[in-house]
RNA sequence: CGGGGUGUAGCGCAGCUGGUAGCGCGCAGCGUUCGGGACGCUGAGGUCGGAGGUUCAAGUCCUCUCACCCCGACCA
C-alpha cells in the first residue's frame, strides 16, 4: 500500500472529547473514524488489524473445529420471548424496531438464541453431535453509556462460537479446548503476557463462567490475580469460600484492572430446554443437547492491545496483527532513492511481505513521526544516500538505534531468503 | 438513569459588562527549504449545535431541545 493513495491521513490535534487512549491514537493515526458515540468506522489501516485478528481467531477457531457461519442481526421476537429476554426490563441493550406490517424485530446484541434456534433443522440425533458453529458478527447494543473508545461500543465486532454436546463430558472436553485455543489467540496477538483465566459468575447453570481478562488501566473489572498460576478471580466472585475452593491464597492474591477480551459459558441442558432443542440418544431417549457458549470482542481487542502497546510517539503495533510488517520511507525525491525504494517496495511486495511505502512527497520529520504514530514494527528508510551505498538503513519501531542492512540482510531479517 | 462539564471553520481553541466573528494547525497557490512534525507571502473556508424568546441590536441574556465527554449505577 503505498500512502501517496491512502485516503486517510494522519492528524496533530485529536478530538478533545475523546479521552480514550486507544481512540485516541487510532484516530489521530488515521485508523478509525468516530461516527457517534460509542461507533466507530474502521477505515484502510484499522480494518487491516480487525482483518489480522480475525485471521488468528478463525486459525484457532477452525483447528478445534469451529464451523464458520454469519448469522442476521434482525432477530425475531418469540424466540427471545422463550428465554425470557425479550422484555426491555429484562435486556436493557435491546435496539428494535418494527417491519412495515408491525411486526417488532430486534437487532442482535447476541445470538444464542438465533443460532440454537437454526440448529433444531440440523440436530435431531446423537449421531448428529457434536456440532460446533461460530461467527464474527457486527453486534448492536444500545448501551446506557458508550465509553473507553473502541472498548465498549454500542456496535462493534464480536466472534461468539457456540458448541453443541452429546453429553456433559463431551461439553467440558470442549469447553477446555476452547480454553486452551483463546490463550493461543491472545498470545498470538501479543497479550499473553497480560491475559489470564479469570473465574466470574457463572449464571444459572454453572458456579462459575470463565474469563480472559487482560490487565489494563482501561480495563472495567477489577481481578485478583495470582501471577504464579496464571489466574484470576473476578471481583464479583471474590469470596472466601471461592478462594478455598479453587486453593488460591489472599496472601498471593494481587488487586488488578482489567479489561474482559473473552469469555466463555456453560449452558448445561436448560437452554436447550428453553428453545425445545432435543437429540434422540442411542438409547432411544430424548435429552437435551449441552450447550456452551463463547466470545472473544474483537473490535475491544484491538483497542486492548492499543492501551497495551503504545508509547509517547504512537502506536507500536504486534508483529502479527501491524496492519503491515514494514513502513517504508523514502526521503527525497531524488531519482536514485525514488529507484531504490520503489524496487524494494515491489520485492517486498513478491516476496509476500506487506508494506506501507511512504512516497509522499514531504519533509523527513513528518515521515518519521508518521511512521512512529502508525506503528509498523519495522521501517526501512531508503534515501539518496541509502541508495549511493546500496543499503537500507533498518529501525524496528521499539528500537531507538538504527542499522544499515545490505538487502539480503533484510529479506533474511524478514524472513525471506 | 443520577451528578458534572462542553458545543464557535476539517481539528485544537479565543471571543469581557450584548454593538460588522478571530487565532493556531490543516487545506489551495507561489517561492525558499529538505535526516525527526521548516519558513515567507497570498488565498479559500463559519446560518457560532438546533428551535423559540428578550432587545434597535444576540456567539454573548432567557426558555426549551439535541449531541458529545467525564464520574457513578448498569454491563446474561
Amino acid at each position: 500500500m503505498k500512502m501517496s493513495e491512502l485516503f486517510t491521513k494522519t492528524t496533530k490535534t485529536v478530538p478533545a472529547d475523546e479521552t480514550a487512549k486507544n481512540a485516541r491514537l487510532l484516530i489521530q493515526a488515521g485508523f478509525i473514524h468516530k461516527e457517534m458515540a460509542g461507533v466507530y468506522a474502521y477505515l484502510p489501516l484499522g480494518l487491516r488489524v480487525l482483518e489480522n485478528i480475525k485471521a488468528i481467531v478463525r486459525e484457532e477457531m477452525n483447528a478445534i473445529g469451529g464451523q464458520e457461519i454469519i448469522m442476521t442481526s434482525l432477530q425475531r421476537q418469540e424466540l427471545w420471548e422463550k428465554t425470557d429476554r425479550w422484555d426491555d426490563e429484562k435486556v436493557d441493550v435491546w435496539f428494535k424496531s418494527k417491519l412495515k406490517n408491525g411486526t417488532e424485530v430486534g437487532f442482535g446484541w447476541s445470538h444464542e438464541e438465533q443460532i440454537t434456534n437454526m440448529m433444531k433443522n440440523y440436530i435431531s440425533s446423537y449421531r448428529d453431535l457434536p456440532a460446533n458453529v461460530y461467527q464474527f458478527q457486527t453486534k448492536l447494543r444500545n448501551e446506557l453509556r458508550a465509553k473507553s473508545g473502541i472498548m465498549r461500543g454500542r456496535e462493534f465486532v464480536m466472534k461468539d462460537l457456540y458448541s453443541y454436546s452429546r453429553s456433559e463430558e463431551e461439553h467440558q472436553k470442549f469447553y477446555d479446548a476452547v480454553t486452551q485455543a483463546y490463550l493461543r489467540v491472545f498470545e498470538r496477538v501479543g497479550l499473553g503476557d497480560v491475559t489470564f483465566v479469570t473465574f466470574a459468575s457463572g449464571g444459572a447453570f454453572t458456579q462459575f463462567s470463565h474469563e480472559f481478562q487482560t490487565v489494563s488501566d482501561a480495563g472495567e473489572d477489577t481481578i485478583y490475580l495470582d501471577r504464579e498460576r496464571k489466574l484470576a478471580v473476578n471481583d464479583e466472585v471474590y469470596t472466601d469460600d471461592v478462594l478455598a475452593q479453587l486453593k488460591l491464597e489472599k496472601s498471593k492474591l494481587e488487586k488488578v484492572q482489567a479489561a474482559e477480551v473473552g469469555n466463555i459459558f456453560s449452558f448445561g441442558g436448560t437452554k436447550s430446554e428453553q428453545l425445545d432443542l432435543y437429540f434422540t440418544d442411542e438409547d432411544g431417549t430424548d435429552k437435551p443437547v449441552v450447550l456452551g457458549s463463547y466470545g472473544i470482542g474483537i473490535t475491544r481487542l484491538m483497542g486492548v492491545v492499543v492501551e497495551h502497546f503504545s508509547d509517547d510517539k504512537g502506536i507500536v503495533w504486534p508483529e502479527n496483527i501491524a496492519p503491515a510488517r514494514v513502513h517504508l520511507v523514502r526521503l527525497g525525491e531524488g531519482a536514485a532513492a525514488v529507484k531504490q525504494a520503489d524496487e524494494l517496495y515491489s520485492v517486498l511486495t513478491a516476496a509476500g511481505i506487506s508494506i506501507l511505502y511512504d512516497n509522499r512527497n514531504m519533509r523527513p520529520g513528518e515521515k518519521f513521526a508518521d511512521a512512529d504514530l502508525i506503528g509498523i514494527p519495522h521501517r526501512v528508510v531508503v534515501s539518496e544516500k541509502t541508495a549511493a551505498a546500496e543499503t537500507y538503513e533498518y529501525k524496528a519501531r521499539t528500537s531507538n538505534d538504527s542499522q544499515q542492512l545490505s538487502k539480503a540482510q533484510l529479506l533474511k531479517l524478514f524472513g525471506r531468503e
